[in-house]
DNA sequence: GACGACTAACCTATCAGTAGGTAGATTGCG
DNA sequence: CGCAATCTACCTACTGATAGGTTAGTCGTC
């Protein structure tokens, strides 16, 4: 059995991955790890301490994925299907990506949240920038490597975010599709 | 004075579009329009009925603008800037669509709902991807209409989901430039 | 025109449930 | 002992929802 820190934010962060962190509440985090909630403030003293914690976990988690990719696939076209593949793993359970949902309550975040998941955002990007221009050579496409990273990132998180309704996945294949006509 | 039920149904829509429908409460709205919490049930019996009357009541707007813009624009380039445009003036009022953000809160609506919401996405795409038959002969694309339109609303709708975090405009404007691209 | 029936639009009061958060006692281990 | 982790017990605030009542206006009929 692992620490309870720990279980206590895997279970938040699968949590707030369906519903989002407002329909997330201190007590059925405790119910779920087998505590009271009184112990979930221990560990996690505010709200806001907890969804800070959640989102950089979930950050490095994500990075190391992307990280595994670029060690796995050769190509810009293999390496970019696998990010939307991410996306679209994401979807299979019906969840979204935890930062996408998170920004959707963003309004009733508090700053130290809102630049955290701003980070994730921009590092995300960056990747996928970054793979574009170490294969700008495979590449045909007409707009720069920033505007097809934003593109991407932003454009995969709405498709999750629209699939999900309808329990499909038409959109982010069409995304699959959009990335193979780069190269 | 407008009617009660309808100064009820834009105050929702509003508050919706900034924090979510998860985070409107009967007694916010009938504050907000002088009336009492009681009075706001005898228009929308349960928050499944706000719901499903605010949805529909967007849908209809939102399809008003998109029959303007044909109207107004000649050019299938024309069109669809201007179908980006909405996105970005959503976001300049710092809120989201309202179909964006109740769809990030899918797990906790019921079926009515989610019908509607669907229905307002598919709506939208077909708009887009007529637009783009329309005017196949400008288009210079590989892709086919279909997938050119759910890239498109997908990716709008995280377009303005990230760039809201941080309170920018880079990813709506990223897709402006993916929209002249295609032409 | 007057009168009864009906309805729309609101009200007060209250409910059970859940939210985040706190104080202080208890337990168990190094 | 001392400290970390967890407990019990509680608080205040707010949620969606319901029951039952009031007011004002409309409508059909004699």
């Amino acid at each position: 059995m692992q620490d309870k820190r720990e279980q206590i934010e895997a279970v938040a962060t699968a949590a707030i991955k369906r519903a989002g962190i407002g329909n997330v509440s201190f007590r059925t985090l405790a119910e779920a790890v087998g505590v009271k909630s009184a112990s979930v403030h221990y560990h996690f003293p505010t709200k806001s301490d907890l969804a800070v914690a959640v989102v950089e976990a979930y950050a490095q988690t994500f990075q190391a994925s992307l990280d595994r990719v670029d060690r796995k696939f050769g190509s810009g076209e293999d390496k970019l299907l696998a990010f939307a593949k991410v996306f679209e793993d994401v979807l299979a359970d019906e969840n979204l990506c935890l930062c996408g949902m998170m920004a959707s309550e963003v309004m009733s975040l508090d700053e130290a949240t809102r630049s955290a998941l701003a980070q994730f955002f921009r590092d995300a990007e960056g990747w996928v920038a970054g793979v574009l221009k170490q294969h700008s050579a495979e590449l045909n496409a007409e707009l720069p490597p920033a505007d097809i990273a934003r593109i991407l990132m932003s454009g995969l998180e709405g498709a999750i975010l629209l699939d999900r309704v309808e329990l499909g996945r038409a959109r982010v294949r069409s995304f699959r599709r959009f990335i193979k006509s780069l190269f």
